[in-house]
DNA sequence: TGTTTTTGTTATCAAAAGACAACTAAAGGA
DNA sequence: TCCTTTAGTTGTCTTTTGATAACAAAAACA
């Protein structure tokens, strides 16, 4: 596999998406946030509601620093917890109205760079990188 | 554009990209290296020769942190500079010997979880899948 | 009931990374 | 030639991040 020809695109592309999506909200992000906490912020806002333990799961991060930035990031008035009814030991994150819209204003920002880049296409053309996007997602990309 | 279908699954698409070659490579990294120096010897092992300047900017640290940084490769041997003779400020970065049989032990591991990932599809899927990465690179994810 | 596991917190220390000032040396112009 | 720009270095300080130990409370279980 090592030679195998999908593995030398995957890389270079992987490498490309990296470099993209980072100049892409490069000077959209908050500069009131590490990147820590913006990272963080980013996971809640495509995952909300979560625990704590699945935060530091899938950031690699051990749950005393995960929680010492949710505090951080709680202190700032961006997000919510909210002690599960059913298990008192867990607490659904969401983010709070505040941190909402700023995650809506990066996206903005960055939805803003991705229409730059396909606008000039034809609808068709759209349609297809559409169908490329949920082939990859769905063949290689999954969770 | 904020609501153009195509931006979510960008969003979607891009965060799970992230995420997968996070954990393709989480273990197979060299624990020798920090994140950051990590970062910097896959930049120069698929852009190299490179010069500071050009890993400052595409890394977006400055020259200071990432001369420091080169230095501490370059004290670890995994890395070689050579002094442009035509401008002799500049100096083209490339991996020594050990430093690109690290990547490659690196890149080993990954084509091995990339493999498991793909092994189980058709040949046509695998053309399919190779189609759809190159279409992408050409029309979103271009430098 | 008592014990163990899960979920999270607090505190502390060390390492990594970022910011900035001051500097050198080569190249490019005027 | 002198001045400016480009490319890179060194040193210092601060902030961010990671690691670890010790803890608390709820849940699960025997």
């Amino acid at each position: 596999m090592d030679n195998h020809p999908l593995f030398k695109k995957f890389v270079a592309f992987t490498a490309a998406v990296h470099q993209i999506t980072n100049d892409i909200t490069k000077d959209v992000k908050p500069e009131t946030l590490t990147p820590v906490q913006y990272k963080i912020l980013e996971y809640i806002a495509v995952s909300q509601p979560v625990t704590l333990s699945e935060i530091s799961d899938c950031m690699h991060m051990s749950m005393p620093n995960t929680s010492r930035e949710l505090r951080k990031l709680t202190e700032k008035e961006l997000l919510v917890k909210v002690t599960d009814p059913a298990d008192r030991r867990k607490q659904g994150i969401t983010l709070s109205p505040e941190g909402q819209a700023m995650i809506d204003e990066v996206f903005r920002g960055a939805a803003q760079r991705v229409g730059e880049r396909i606008e000039h296409l034809t609808a068709e053309q759209q349609q297809e990188i559409e169908r490329a996007l949920d082939l990859l997602q769905e063949k290689i990309f999954y969770v």
